[in-house]
DNA sequence: AGATTAAATTGACCACGGTCACTTTCATAA
DNA sequence: TTATGAAAGTGACCGTGGTCAATTTAATCT
Protein backbone atom coordinates (compact mmCIF):
# COMPACT_ATOMS: atom_id res chain seq x y z
CA UNK A 1 0.00 0.00 0.00
CA UNK A 2 1.55 3.40 -0.67
CA UNK A 3 1.61 6.40 0.54
CA UNK A 4 -1.33 9.33 0.14
CA UNK A 5 -0.07 11.55 -2.49
CA UNK A 6 0.57 14.95 -2.01
CA UNK A 7 -0.04 17.42 -4.13
CA UNK A 8 -0.39 21.27 -2.56
CA UNK A 9 -0.22 24.22 -5.09
CA UNK A 10 3.20 25.77 -4.00
CA UNK A 11 3.38 29.62 -3.44
CA UNK A 12 6.33 29.61 -6.26
CA UNK A 13 3.89 28.41 -8.88
CA UNK A 14 1.07 31.26 -7.87
CA UNK A 15 3.95 33.21 -8.12
CA UNK A 16 4.89 32.35 -11.47
CA UNK A 17 1.38 32.42 -13.00
CA UNK A 18 1.19 35.94 -11.15
CA UNK A 19 3.99 36.82 -13.55
CA UNK A 20 3.02 34.96 -16.24
CA UNK A 21 -0.35 37.35 -16.47
CA UNK A 22 1.16 40.81 -15.23
CA UNK A 23 3.75 40.10 -17.98
CA UNK A 24 0.85 39.65 -20.40
CA UNK A 25 -1.31 42.43 -19.32
CA UNK A 26 1.45 44.75 -19.72
CA UNK A 27 2.40 43.41 -23.20
CA UNK A 28 -1.31 43.83 -24.49
CA UNK A 29 -1.16 47.26 -23.12
CA UNK A 30 1.85 48.57 -24.50
CA UNK A 31 0.49 46.75 -28.38
CA UNK A 32 -2.76 44.77 -28.36
CA UNK A 33 -4.53 41.58 -27.32
CA UNK A 34 -3.38 40.51 -31.65
CA UNK A 35 -0.31 41.15 -31.48
CA UNK A 36 0.82 39.09 -27.99
CA UNK A 37 3.60 36.84 -28.52
CA UNK A 38 4.10 33.84 -26.28
CA UNK A 39 7.80 34.08 -26.60
CA UNK A 40 7.54 37.90 -25.51
CA UNK A 41 5.30 36.80 -22.30
CA UNK A 42 7.52 34.26 -21.12
CA UNK A 43 10.76 36.54 -21.73
CA UNK A 44 9.26 39.70 -19.64
CA UNK A 45 8.16 37.32 -17.28
CA UNK A 46 11.44 35.27 -16.74
CA UNK A 47 10.17 31.85 -17.24
CA UNK A 48 10.85 29.21 -20.06
CA UNK A 49 8.35 28.77 -22.41
CA UNK A 50 7.80 25.35 -21.49
CA UNK A 51 6.43 26.89 -17.96
CA UNK A 52 3.83 28.91 -19.62
CA UNK A 53 1.84 25.78 -20.86
CA UNK A 54 2.11 24.37 -17.25
CA UNK A 55 0.21 27.53 -16.53
CA UNK A 56 -2.45 27.58 -19.44
CA UNK A 57 -3.45 25.32 -21.45
CA UNK A 58 -2.79 26.72 -24.66
CA UNK A 59 -2.04 30.70 -25.48
CA UNK A 60 -6.17 30.75 -25.98
CA UNK A 61 -6.82 30.06 -21.95
CA UNK A 62 -4.44 33.05 -21.16
CA UNK A 63 -6.34 35.42 -23.52
CA UNK A 64 -10.31 34.03 -22.05
CA UNK A 65 -9.00 34.86 -18.44
CA UNK A 66 -7.72 38.12 -19.47
CA UNK A 67 -11.02 39.08 -21.52
CA UNK A 68 -12.97 37.15 -19.05
CA UNK A 69 -11.72 39.39 -16.08
CA UNK A 70 -12.09 42.21 -17.82
CA UNK A 71 -15.57 41.60 -18.68
CA UNK A 72 -16.42 40.93 -15.40
CA UNK A 73 -15.15 44.35 -14.01
CA UNK A 74 -17.28 45.99 -16.88
CA UNK A 75 -20.33 43.91 -16.22
CA UNK A 76 -20.02 44.11 -12.45
CA UNK A 77 -20.29 48.48 -12.95
CA UNK A 78 -23.18 47.52 -15.59
CA UNK A 79 -24.85 45.88 -12.61
CA UNK A 80 -23.89 48.58 -9.94
CA UNK A 81 -25.87 50.72 -12.41
CA UNK A 82 -29.80 51.86 -11.70
CA UNK A 83 -32.15 49.76 -13.67
CA UNK A 84 -32.48 51.18 -17.22
CA UNK A 85 -35.79 52.73 -17.52
CA UNK A 86 -36.09 52.66 -21.81
CA UNK A 87 -34.61 50.69 -24.45
CA UNK A 88 -32.19 53.64 -24.94
CA UNK A 89 -30.84 53.83 -21.55
CA UNK A 90 -30.01 50.05 -21.51
CA UNK A 91 -28.05 50.25 -24.67
CA UNK A 92 -25.93 52.96 -23.34
CA UNK A 93 -25.78 51.22 -19.97
CA UNK A 94 -23.61 48.26 -22.17
CA UNK A 95 -21.87 50.58 -23.98
CA UNK A 96 -18.80 49.96 -22.27
CA UNK A 97 -18.58 47.02 -22.46
CA UNK A 98 -19.15 46.74 -26.18
CA UNK A 99 -16.73 49.20 -26.72
CA UNK A 100 -14.50 46.75 -24.93
CA UNK A 101 -15.40 43.71 -27.21
CA UNK A 102 -15.54 45.72 -29.96
CA UNK A 103 -11.96 46.97 -29.73
CA UNK A 104 -10.30 44.54 -31.59
CA UNK A 105 -12.02 42.05 -33.72
CA UNK A 106 -9.40 39.69 -32.35
CA UNK A 107 -11.03 40.48 -29.00
CA UNK A 108 -14.50 39.44 -30.26
CA UNK A 109 -13.33 36.16 -32.04
CA UNK A 110 -11.72 35.32 -28.30
CA UNK A 111 -15.17 36.03 -27.06
CA UNK A 112 -17.53 34.27 -29.14
CA UNK A 113 -15.31 30.70 -29.25
CA UNK A 114 -15.96 31.34 -25.08
CA UNK A 115 -19.59 32.64 -25.27
CA UNK A 116 -21.15 29.24 -24.64
CA UNK A 117 -22.84 29.63 -21.37
CA UNK A 118 -24.71 26.32 -19.61
CA UNK A 119 -22.17 24.02 -19.25
CA UNK A 120 -21.40 22.59 -16.36
CA UNK A 121 -17.90 21.47 -16.72
CA UNK A 122 -15.26 23.20 -18.84
CA UNK A 123 -17.16 26.45 -17.77
CA UNK A 124 -14.64 29.64 -17.97
CA UNK A 125 -14.43 33.03 -17.26
CA UNK A 126 -16.09 34.22 -20.31
CA UNK A 127 -18.57 31.76 -20.07
CA UNK A 128 -19.41 32.54 -17.14
CA UNK A 129 -20.01 36.62 -17.69
CA UNK A 130 -22.13 35.53 -20.33
CA UNK A 131 -24.42 33.91 -17.98
CA UNK A 132 -23.64 36.85 -15.66
CA UNK A 133 -25.40 39.16 -18.30
CA UNK A 134 -28.17 37.24 -19.24
CA UNK A 135 -29.26 37.43 -15.31
CA UNK A 136 -28.86 41.02 -15.65
CA UNK A 137 -30.91 41.33 -18.34
CA UNK A 138 -33.25 38.84 -16.93
CA UNK A 139 -33.37 40.96 -13.64
CA UNK A 140 -33.98 44.46 -16.17
CA UNK A 141 -36.39 42.82 -18.09
CA UNK A 142 -38.37 42.22 -15.12
CA UNK A 143 -38.53 45.27 -13.48
CA UNK A 144 -40.48 47.17 -16.35
CA UNK A 145 -41.51 44.36 -16.88
CA UNK A 146 -40.79 43.54 -20.98
CA UNK A 147 -42.50 40.46 -21.99
CA UNK A 148 -44.22 39.55 -19.32
CA UNK A 149 -45.39 36.00 -21.77
CA UNK A 150 -42.19 34.70 -21.33
CA UNK A 151 -39.59 33.60 -18.95
CA UNK A 152 -37.26 36.27 -17.74
CA UNK A 153 -34.38 33.73 -17.97
CA UNK A 154 -35.42 33.63 -22.06
CA UNK A 155 -35.77 37.33 -22.61
CA UNK A 156 -32.33 37.67 -21.26
CA UNK A 157 -31.39 35.12 -23.11
CA UNK A 158 -32.70 37.13 -26.50
CA UNK A 159 -31.08 40.03 -25.38
CA UNK A 160 -27.75 38.79 -25.16
CA UNK A 161 -28.25 36.83 -28.84
CA UNK A 162 -29.13 40.55 -30.34
CA UNK A 163 -26.42 41.81 -28.57
CA UNK A 164 -23.61 39.57 -30.45
CA UNK A 165 -25.75 39.75 -33.54
CA UNK A 166 -25.24 43.60 -33.55
CA UNK A 167 -21.71 43.36 -32.35
CA UNK A 168 -20.86 41.14 -35.29
CA UNK A 169 -22.65 42.33 -38.28
CA UNK A 170 -20.53 45.56 -36.73
CA UNK A 171 -17.33 44.27 -37.93
CA UNK A 172 -18.03 42.39 -41.45
CA UNK A 173 -19.37 45.85 -42.63
CA UNK A 174 -18.59 49.59 -43.11
CA UNK A 175 -20.56 50.60 -40.23
CA UNK A 176 -19.96 52.95 -37.34
CA UNK A 177 -20.39 52.94 -33.59
CA UNK A 178 -23.33 54.39 -33.94
CA UNK A 179 -25.13 52.35 -36.83
CA UNK A 180 -24.18 49.70 -34.32
CA UNK A 181 -26.07 51.35 -31.08
CA UNK A 182 -28.91 52.15 -33.58
CA UNK A 183 -29.21 48.23 -34.69
CA UNK A 184 -29.07 47.35 -31.39
CA UNK A 185 -31.95 50.08 -30.15
CA UNK A 186 -34.26 48.49 -33.13
CA UNK A 187 -33.46 44.80 -32.25
CA UNK A 188 -34.11 45.29 -28.56
CA UNK A 189 -37.60 47.09 -29.54
CA UNK A 190 -38.39 44.59 -31.54
CA UNK A 191 -37.39 42.01 -28.95
CA UNK A 192 -38.45 43.59 -25.72
CA UNK A 193 -41.72 45.37 -26.95
CA UNK A 194 -43.87 43.92 -30.03
CA UNK A 195 -46.78 45.59 -30.66
CA UNK B 1 3.06 55.58 -73.17
CA UNK B 2 2.80 52.17 -72.62
CA UNK B 3 1.06 49.13 -73.97
CA UNK B 4 -2.35 48.04 -72.51
CA UNK B 5 -1.36 45.10 -70.07
CA UNK B 6 -3.04 42.00 -70.81
CA UNK B 7 -3.86 39.68 -67.97
CA UNK B 8 -6.30 36.85 -68.96
CA UNK B 9 -6.16 33.85 -66.32
CA UNK B 10 -4.98 31.08 -67.83
CA UNK B 11 -6.69 28.08 -67.94
CA UNK B 12 -3.79 26.14 -66.52
CA UNK B 13 -4.33 28.58 -63.55
CA UNK B 14 -8.46 27.35 -63.26
CA UNK B 15 -7.14 23.79 -63.29
CA UNK B 16 -4.40 24.46 -60.31
CA UNK B 17 -7.45 26.12 -58.75
CA UNK B 18 -9.64 23.17 -59.00
CA UNK B 19 -7.10 20.60 -58.19
CA UNK B 20 -6.19 22.20 -55.16
CA UNK B 21 -10.15 22.43 -54.06
CA UNK B 22 -10.79 18.72 -54.97
CA UNK B 23 -8.22 17.95 -53.37
CA UNK B 24 -9.07 19.38 -49.88
CA UNK B 25 -12.36 18.75 -50.75
CA UNK B 26 -11.37 14.95 -50.45
CA UNK B 27 -9.38 14.63 -47.27
CA UNK B 28 -11.68 16.86 -45.90
CA UNK B 29 -14.14 13.61 -46.23
CA UNK B 30 -11.66 10.63 -45.79
CA UNK B 31 -10.85 13.02 -42.10
CA UNK B 32 -12.41 16.23 -40.96
CA UNK B 33 -12.25 20.14 -41.19
CA UNK B 34 -10.30 20.35 -38.50
CA UNK B 35 -7.79 17.91 -39.27
CA UNK B 36 -6.74 19.26 -43.12
CA UNK B 37 -3.43 20.48 -42.94
CA UNK B 38 -1.91 22.80 -45.99
CA UNK B 39 0.86 20.59 -46.92
CA UNK B 40 -1.48 17.61 -47.40
CA UNK B 41 -3.54 19.61 -49.75
CA UNK B 42 -1.02 20.58 -52.10
CA UNK B 43 0.75 16.76 -51.62
CA UNK B 44 -2.47 15.58 -52.90
CA UNK B 45 -2.80 18.26 -55.44
CA UNK B 46 0.69 17.48 -57.20
CA UNK B 47 1.55 21.13 -56.70
CA UNK B 48 4.09 23.55 -54.59
CA UNK B 49 3.19 24.89 -51.34
CA UNK B 50 3.65 28.44 -52.84
CA UNK B 51 0.90 27.92 -54.88
CA UNK B 52 -1.87 27.20 -51.93
CA UNK B 53 -1.46 30.47 -51.41
CA UNK B 54 -1.36 32.16 -54.82
CA UNK B 55 -5.31 31.06 -55.09
CA UNK B 56 -5.93 31.42 -51.29
CA UNK B 57 -5.27 34.31 -49.44
CA UNK B 58 -4.63 31.88 -46.26
CA UNK B 59 -6.09 28.21 -45.10
CA UNK B 60 -8.95 29.97 -43.64
CA UNK B 61 -10.12 31.07 -47.05
CA UNK B 62 -10.04 27.56 -48.83
CA UNK B 63 -12.63 26.84 -45.34
CA UNK B 64 -14.86 29.48 -45.92
CA UNK B 65 -15.33 28.87 -50.20
CA UNK B 66 -15.56 24.52 -49.40
CA UNK B 67 -18.00 25.65 -46.28
CA UNK B 68 -19.78 28.11 -47.90
CA UNK B 69 -20.51 25.80 -51.16
CA UNK B 70 -21.77 23.63 -48.86
CA UNK B 71 -23.94 26.34 -46.76
CA UNK B 72 -25.29 27.39 -50.16
CA UNK B 73 -26.81 24.06 -50.93
CA UNK B 74 -28.38 23.34 -47.79
CA UNK B 75 -29.76 26.77 -48.39
CA UNK B 76 -31.09 26.20 -51.31
CA UNK B 77 -32.57 23.16 -50.84
CA UNK B 78 -34.48 24.55 -48.00
CA UNK B 79 -35.64 27.73 -50.03
CA UNK B 80 -36.57 25.03 -52.52
CA UNK B 81 -39.40 23.56 -49.94
CA UNK B 82 -42.97 25.04 -49.08
CA UNK B 83 -42.70 27.88 -46.63
CA UNK B 84 -43.53 25.95 -42.97
CA UNK B 85 -46.72 26.80 -41.57
CA UNK B 86 -45.30 26.97 -38.38
CA UNK B 87 -42.53 26.96 -35.71
CA UNK B 88 -41.86 23.10 -35.47
CA UNK B 89 -41.78 22.73 -39.21
CA UNK B 90 -39.67 25.75 -39.19
CA UNK B 91 -36.90 24.37 -37.17
CA UNK B 92 -37.54 20.80 -39.50
CA UNK B 93 -36.55 22.50 -42.48
CA UNK B 94 -33.47 23.86 -41.05
CA UNK B 95 -32.04 20.61 -39.23
CA UNK B 96 -29.88 19.75 -42.17
CA UNK B 97 -28.58 23.41 -42.55
CA UNK B 98 -27.95 22.57 -38.11
CA UNK B 99 -26.56 19.18 -38.25
CA UNK B 100 -23.62 21.07 -40.98
CA UNK B 101 -23.23 23.37 -39.10
CA UNK B 102 -22.81 21.64 -35.58
CA UNK B 103 -20.83 18.58 -37.53
CA UNK B 104 -17.42 20.19 -35.93
CA UNK B 105 -16.94 22.60 -33.52
CA UNK B 106 -14.67 24.12 -36.06
CA UNK B 107 -16.59 24.19 -39.22
CA UNK B 108 -18.93 26.48 -36.48
CA UNK B 109 -15.78 28.57 -35.99
CA UNK B 110 -15.67 29.24 -39.55
CA UNK B 111 -18.89 30.10 -40.32
CA UNK B 112 -19.26 32.56 -37.23
CA UNK B 113 -15.86 34.23 -37.95
CA UNK B 114 -17.22 35.17 -41.70
CA UNK B 115 -20.90 35.05 -40.71
CA UNK B 116 -21.26 39.40 -40.65
CA UNK B 117 -23.12 39.90 -43.96
CA UNK B 118 -24.38 43.30 -44.85
CA UNK B 119 -20.37 44.40 -46.20
CA UNK B 120 -20.17 45.89 -49.69
CA UNK B 121 -16.57 44.55 -50.11
CA UNK B 122 -15.19 42.13 -49.13
CA UNK B 123 -18.25 39.77 -48.74
CA UNK B 124 -17.11 36.44 -48.80
CA UNK B 125 -19.32 32.94 -49.40
CA UNK B 126 -20.35 32.27 -46.15
CA UNK B 127 -21.54 35.97 -45.43
CA UNK B 128 -23.76 35.88 -49.09
CA UNK B 129 -25.28 32.60 -47.35
CA UNK B 130 -26.16 34.50 -44.53
CA UNK B 131 -27.95 37.08 -46.23
CA UNK B 132 -29.80 34.53 -48.32
CA UNK B 133 -30.90 32.86 -45.02
CA UNK B 134 -32.00 36.03 -43.91
CA UNK B 135 -34.25 36.76 -46.92
CA UNK B 136 -35.62 33.47 -46.89
CA UNK B 137 -36.53 33.50 -43.29
CA UNK B 138 -38.00 37.03 -44.03
CA UNK B 139 -39.99 35.94 -46.90
CA UNK B 140 -41.29 32.72 -44.16
CA UNK B 141 -42.19 35.83 -42.00
CA UNK B 142 -44.33 37.25 -44.42
CA UNK B 143 -46.01 34.46 -45.88
CA UNK B 144 -47.41 33.55 -42.08
CA UNK B 145 -47.81 36.58 -41.48
CA UNK B 146 -45.24 36.39 -38.18
CA UNK B 147 -44.62 39.40 -36.64
CA UNK B 148 -46.37 42.34 -38.67
CA UNK B 149 -45.28 45.00 -36.67
CA UNK B 150 -41.84 45.16 -37.47
CA UNK B 151 -39.99 44.77 -41.24
CA UNK B 152 -40.00 41.40 -42.20
CA UNK B 153 -35.74 41.97 -42.68
CA UNK B 154 -35.56 42.47 -39.22
CA UNK B 155 -37.57 39.64 -38.80
CA UNK B 156 -35.35 37.36 -40.80
CA UNK B 157 -32.26 38.80 -38.97
CA UNK B 158 -33.86 37.88 -35.37
CA UNK B 159 -34.26 34.42 -36.52
CA UNK B 160 -30.59 34.41 -37.70
CA UNK B 161 -29.74 35.43 -34.52
CA UNK B 162 -31.47 32.86 -32.43
CA UNK B 163 -30.13 30.49 -34.82
CA UNK B 164 -26.71 31.07 -34.14
CA UNK B 165 -27.18 31.41 -31.01
CA UNK B 166 -28.64 28.00 -30.03
CA UNK B 167 -25.89 26.19 -32.00
CA UNK B 168 -23.46 28.36 -29.68
CA UNK B 169 -25.10 27.50 -26.75
CA UNK B 170 -25.12 23.81 -28.14
CA UNK B 171 -21.23 23.65 -28.10
CA UNK B 172 -20.21 24.71 -24.65
CA UNK B 173 -22.91 22.34 -22.73
CA UNK B 174 -23.59 18.65 -22.47
CA UNK B 175 -26.56 19.43 -24.60
CA UNK B 176 -28.02 17.02 -26.71
CA UNK B 177 -29.37 17.98 -30.68
CA UNK B 178 -32.61 17.66 -28.88
CA UNK B 179 -32.27 20.07 -26.67
CA UNK B 180 -30.79 22.63 -29.28
CA UNK B 181 -33.76 21.91 -31.07
CA UNK B 182 -36.39 22.70 -28.03
CA UNK B 183 -34.40 25.62 -27.46
CA UNK B 184 -34.21 27.07 -31.22
CA UNK B 185 -37.65 26.22 -30.92
CA UNK B 186 -39.09 28.43 -27.48
CA UNK B 187 -36.63 31.40 -29.29
CA UNK B 188 -38.58 31.25 -32.12
CA UNK B 189 -41.63 30.92 -30.23
CA UNK B 190 -41.17 34.10 -28.12
CA UNK B 191 -39.47 35.87 -31.54
CA UNK B 192 -42.73 35.31 -33.67
CA UNK B 193 -45.13 34.86 -31.74
CA UNK B 194 -45.58 37.34 -29.30
CA UNK B 195 -48.80 36.89 -26.82
C1' DA C 1 20.59 15.69 8.18
C1' DG C 2 19.72 12.68 4.47
C1' DA C 3 16.50 10.15 1.49
C1' DT C 4 12.46 10.23 -1.27
C1' DT C 5 9.02 11.78 -4.30
C1' DA C 6 6.00 14.73 -6.63
C1' DA C 7 5.50 19.44 -8.19
C1' DA C 8 7.55 22.96 -10.88
C1' DT C 9 10.52 24.40 -14.40
C1' DT C 10 13.52 24.10 -18.42
C1' DG C 11 14.80 24.59 -23.38
C1' DA C 12 15.77 21.93 -27.45
C1' DC C 13 12.71 20.36 -30.61
C1' DC C 14 8.64 19.79 -33.68
C1' DA C 15 4.37 21.04 -36.55
C1' DC C 16 2.36 23.84 -39.51
C1' DG C 17 0.77 28.19 -41.62
C1' DG C 18 2.59 31.60 -44.40
C1' DT C 19 6.44 34.39 -47.33
C1' DC C 20 9.25 35.65 -51.17
C1' DA C 21 13.04 35.81 -54.49
C1' DC C 22 13.51 33.07 -58.21
C1' DT C 23 12.21 29.98 -62.29
C1' DT C 24 9.05 28.35 -65.70
C1' DT C 25 5.18 28.79 -68.79
C1' DC C 26 2.20 31.17 -71.73
C1' DA C 27 0.33 34.79 -74.83
C1' DT C 28 1.19 38.36 -77.70
C1' DA C 29 4.04 41.69 -80.57
C1' DA C 30 7.55 42.43 -83.89
C1' DT D 1 10.25 32.52 -85.32
C1' DT D 2 11.89 34.83 -81.89
C1' DA D 3 11.69 38.36 -78.24
C1' DT D 4 9.29 40.17 -74.33
C1' DG D 5 6.85 40.57 -70.19
C1' DA D 6 3.37 39.18 -67.22
C1' DA D 7 1.05 35.28 -65.07
C1' DA D 8 1.73 31.00 -62.82
C1' DG D 9 4.33 28.07 -60.09
C1' DT D 10 8.31 26.69 -56.96
C1' DG D 11 10.50 25.36 -52.56
C1' DA D 12 13.79 26.84 -49.12
C1' DC D 13 12.97 29.50 -45.34
C1' DC D 14 10.76 31.78 -41.31
C1' DG D 15 7.62 32.83 -37.19
C1' DT D 16 5.17 31.16 -33.69
C1' DG D 17 2.33 27.96 -30.99
C1' DG D 18 2.89 23.85 -28.62
C1' DT D 19 5.48 19.23 -26.70
C1' DC D 20 8.21 16.45 -23.68
C1' DA D 21 12.20 14.05 -21.60
C1' DA D 22 15.20 15.69 -18.47
C1' DT D 23 16.43 18.70 -14.49
C1' DT D 24 15.70 21.44 -10.39
C1' DT D 25 13.12 22.69 -6.27
C1' DA D 26 10.29 22.06 -2.31
C1' DA D 27 7.86 19.31 1.00
C1' DT D 28 7.54 15.18 3.82
C1' DC D 29 9.21 10.89 6.09
C1' DT D 30 12.71 8.29 8.75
Amino acid sequence: MTKTVTKPIQKRALATRDKLLTAAKDLISKESFEALRVEDVVRAAGVAKGTFFAHFKDKDALMEQIIGARMAELIAETAAAATPKDIPEMVELLLPLIHFMTSERYVFDVIVRHSGAAAISDIGPIATQFDEQIAIFARWAQKAPYRPDIAPELVGEGISAFFIQAIALNFCALNSRQALESRLTSYLDAWLCPK
